[in-house]
Formats: C-alpha cells, structure tokens, sequence
DNA sequence: TACCTTTGTGAGTGACTACTCACTTTGTAT
DNA sequence: ATACAAAGTGAGTAGTCACTCACAAAGGTA
C-alpha cells in the first residue's frame, strides 16, 4: 500500500465519520502518518481528494453492478434480487456509502461530487425501469423510481441507527410487498 | 418582526441552503440587516441558533401532527391518510426539511441537534405500528418502520430534485401499493 | 559517479470565522 | 426627567484551516 494509498483510505473513514467539512487535513495527515504537504502533492487540494475517494468507490460499486446484471432470470426475480443485492451491499461497504450519503444531502457539497452519484442512481433506476416494463406494469419509471426510493430509506435509516435498525426484516418485509402486489 | 426573528428565519434559509458548517455567523448578520453581534447576544452561539431554529420548526410540526391525530377513522384509512399528509408537508415546509435532512445525515452535526429529530421520528413510527396493530399485521413495529422508511426515502429524493420529482405520482402509487396489500 | 524525477517534509502564511467587549441607542417604568 | 434594563453595534481577537514552498531523501538510469 502507498503512502497516496494510506491517505485516501484514511480520508474514506474520517470523512464518513466527522464529515468532509469537519475533517481537516491536518488530522488527515497526522493518522495517515505522513506530512500535511503530501495531500496535496498527490491530491491538489481537498476536493481532489474528495472526488477520487468518490471515484474509486464508485467504479467498485459500477464494477460489482455489472457482473450482476450479467445474470439472467425473469423480471420479477430481477427486481427481487436487486432489493437483495442493494440491502446487502451497504452493509459490506458501509463506511463508503456513510460518506456517500452525507455528501448526497449537504446542499454546498453535493455539487462537488455529486454528479458521480447521480450517474450510478440513474443507471439502477433505468435498469428498475426495464425490468418493470417487462412485467407490463403501467408506468415502469415511476414504479422504479418508487422501488429505488423504497431502498434508499432502508439503507438511509440503517444508516442512522445501523446498531438496532432491523436491516434484515425490512430486506424480507419488501421483498415480501413486491410478491404480493399484482402490478 | 422582531430582529431575533429575523436572524431566526434568515438562518433557516442560509442553512437550508448552504449548509450548517458553510454558513458564516457574518453572512447572517449581513442578509439579516443587524450587526454581528446580536447574534450572540440572542442565541448565544451558533449551535444555539441552529438548535433554535431546529426547537421552533418541530414544535410547529408536533402541532400540525396532534390536531390530524384528532380525527378518528378506519387504521387503514388512518395509514393512507399518513402518507398523504407527509407527502404534503414536506411541500409546504420545504426549507425546513432541507434544514433538517442536512442535519440527519451529517455524521458531525447530528449529535447538535438530533436527538429532537429522532423524537418525533420515534413518534411518527409508534403511530404507524398502532394503526398497523388494528389492522392485525404481523409484525405491525417493522410493517411501521418499513412504510416510514418508504415515505422518508420518497421525501429525502424529492429534496435532492424537487423540480422534475413526480412527488404526486409517488405518492399515488405508494398509496395504492398499501391499498393492494393483504397485510 | 553524476543527474533527474518522484516522493516526502514541516514550518510558514494569508484568509476566514466564531465569538467578545466596551460602548451606544432604544424602550419603559416610576 | 431619571434610572435601569434590553437591544444593538462593530472593531477587535484568538484560533483554525487549506494550501505553499524551499528543501531533503529516495529511487531509477546512463
């Protein structure tokens, strides 16, 4: 691992949790064990370090989305792994989505690297979509964007209280909703 | 207007838009048209405004939340007309959700502030689990969190794109996913 | 060895920010 | 009119923070 490495790893986990605006580089430098000046040297300022913590999270995050939706099945298991997939997934990059999230609803920040998160939602929203029109559901979209808000308050309240929050009978709660209903 | 008001509600709108951390005392000051100082003076320190203007929004919100659990209905209706009047408040207190999403979600700030949030999250979600036990729900806390969570996430993506949301369309469709489902 | 590039250092700097304080103005009760 | 409290001012302060820069060490190449 470099040194560059170290850093960003080190940001990751402060970032997610004081926050990028309460996080200051020198702390950032002193429990990476390395100088102030060397952020910047590999980073140029603190928004470059914050856009390449997001950029490599996010390209783990497109790079598992893929090989799943290699995966072939019917749309309604489509849907249904997904819910699967997602609730799963935070769990076991918690500290990346922590920072996420708080990136995600800070109105000064979000416009630093916003955009990267925006893509991928969009991405999962339009791949919902699919499969939802697949089914023949009226309004496919709408049903995605409701699915994928469905989530995102899991994953967010989990997130808030990820000690007691009951992940797991939520995942089977909505799983359950989504085979009862007839779209 | 009193001045104390005004830095109240010029506060409100310069967190809401910008952010806590990324709001300068100066700036308040300044779009409130008083000096700096009086600030302090009224509210002491800036996490005191900030959990003034949190103290105040929360009373007006408990207000409007105890003169709806007056009225009496079916606990199905009652669940349908929870989701309505969530979906309408978050319009009409715009700002302050946005206030107060920031906040939640800010892994620094949440202890400044929080605990009032959580309060009346924690209410929200008895009255949910009461109405769901009528209705014979297994489950009727988790059935509780999981609508909460839902609405909470519809809310949350339409504060991050409140101009192309279709909060209305969601809205009709979570209703009608709760009408469609046999508990 | 000599030379160049990359990596690394840490003291220093200018800008900013929350908060203070001595002082003035306004309102109000007697 | 006088006295007193509350409201209001704004220059000043101590501290913090992101970022710079002159310099040193390490590593590769010939």
């Amino acid at each position: 691992m470099t040194n560059k490495d170290i850093i960003l790893q080190t940001a990751l986990r402060l970032f997610a949790e004081q926050g990028y605006d309460r996080t200051p580089t020198s702390q950032i430098a002193r429990e990476a064990s390395v100088s102030e000046g060397l952020i910047f040297r590999h980073y140029i300022n603190k928004e470059g370090l914050l856009k390449a913590i997001i950029a490599q999270g996010m390209a783990q995050i497109a790079e598992t989305m893929a090989s799943y939706a290699e995966q072939s099945g019917s749309p309604r298991w489509a849907l249904i792994q997904h819910i699967e997939r997602s609730l799963t997934s935070i769990r076991e990059n918690e500290v990346f989505w922590r920072l996420v999230t708080n990136i995600r609803f800070q109105s000064g920040i979000s416009a630093i690297a916003g955009k990267e998160i925006e893509e991928v939602n969009q991405f999962v929203v339009r791949h919902l979509a699919e499969n939802f029109r697949k089914i023949s559901t009226e309004a496919p979209e709408q049903q995605a964007l409701l699915l994928f808000a469905q989530i995102d308050g899991i994953c967010l309240h989990w997130l808030r209280d990820t000690e007691h929050y009951p992940l797991d009978k939520m995942k089977q709660l909505l799983i359950k909703q989504y085979n009862h209903v007839y779209f």
